[in-house]
DNA sequence: AATTAATTCAGACATCCGTCCTATGCATAT
DNA sequence: ATATGCATAGGACGGATGTCTGAATTAATT
């Protein structure tokens, strides 16, 4: 029990628990503030201002997302193996810690409208498309049918796949349970 | 040449255009007043209030998808045909008019955290996956490794693809065209 | 112990936001 | 022509937001 954690890593905590909850559209710097437990001001004299606070949220959630993919496809040895894995990653995620998902989501749609944003989730989609690619797809025994493609475009596709299926999953995620559609994505190695 | 729109429908338009351009969590009522050419005050006269107008650029947007992919998926007679003209929608969507994807990427965003708008885009993705079902997979003739999954997950999941590889298209927009990455969607069919 | 620097605090500030209210214009019906 | 109802206009309102300032407190250095 560290009884005195850091005052900036607080807020910065606070910071990614307020926007993993509500959203960054639907979160104050006084939010923040008060889920810190600290004083509105201290937010500016730590992190300048709101753009610098939240582009160090971003680059928290890409650490945690490329360790434990990276994690993930350290796991099995054919690819099938680890692509399984990969689906267990998601899947759990989407069972334990759904907000880590709705995270990546809302501050990929911001990195749409901000530059700056921007290039840190372009990096983060080009690195784990780019592990997916060198820890699955190099491999001497694929299947016939990849060939067809570039490796870099069918390790995009595969992320796309696990990502554009979570939004479903937490989409629904109020009524029956769809997770099963994560495993779909093993069809392309068997 | 219609010289007098209704003034609703400016105000669609209007906001529409400004929620494509710049996000949801940009636009401001008088942002979308300026842009359609009317006083503040008609917007709220003719949609109550900002979660009204939102609620009817959703359901435009909506209405939009369901229509042309609709339309999409009844070019061609065999699964991969179809799963060709589906591929060729969303790269010429990119190309063409980006700002339909940026938009329903970031009303699914909105969706995340408003419970009202979550059943309209459920909806929207729940149909998509519904019209993937029943004009793509429900053939007899389709390859063995699908048989494993039930097709409606197989369905969400080519969605996802076809979502999930999308945006990384548009965070990559500013340099190389990476949009190849979804042809690799049809490995699923060969 | 004295001085300096770093941190914490409380509050003000200008601005922007969604909503609402009232008055004016205008067309239709009486 | 008069009255009625809908449409448009302009502006006010209370509240929330990000940022900044200056004082108070604490820690570090000499």
């Amino acid at each position: 029990m560290e009884e005195k954690t850091n005052q900036s890593q607080k807020i910065l905590d606070a910071a990614y628990k307020c926007i993993s909850t509500k959203g960054y559209a639907n979160v104050s710097l006084r939010d923040i503030a008060n889920e810190a437990g600290v004083v509105l001001s201290q937010l500016n004299y730590y992190f300048g201002n709101k753009e610098g606070l939240f582009a160090e949220v971003i680059k928290m959630m890409i650490n945690k997302y490329l360790h434990e993919i990276n994690e993930a496809l350290d796991i099995g040895e054919t690819a099938r193996d680890k692509m399984s894995s990969l689906i267990k990653f998601f899947k759990e995620m989407l069972n334990n810690n759904p907000e880590l998902f709705r995270l990546l989501y809302d501050l990929t749609g911001l990195a749409i409208w901000s530059s700056s944003f921007n290039t840190l989730l372009r990096n983060l989609f080009n690195e784990l498309s780019n592990m997916i690619e060198e820890k699955i797809l190099n491999k001497s025994n694929l299947k016939d049918n990849l060939v067809n493609y570039s490796s870099k475009s069918v390790a995009r596709m595969i992320l796309g796949a696990m990502f554009g299926t979570a939004i479903q999953v937490i989409l629904n995620s109020d009524e029956g349970d769809i997770s099963d559609a994560l495993n779909a994505v093993q069809i392309i190695f068997e």
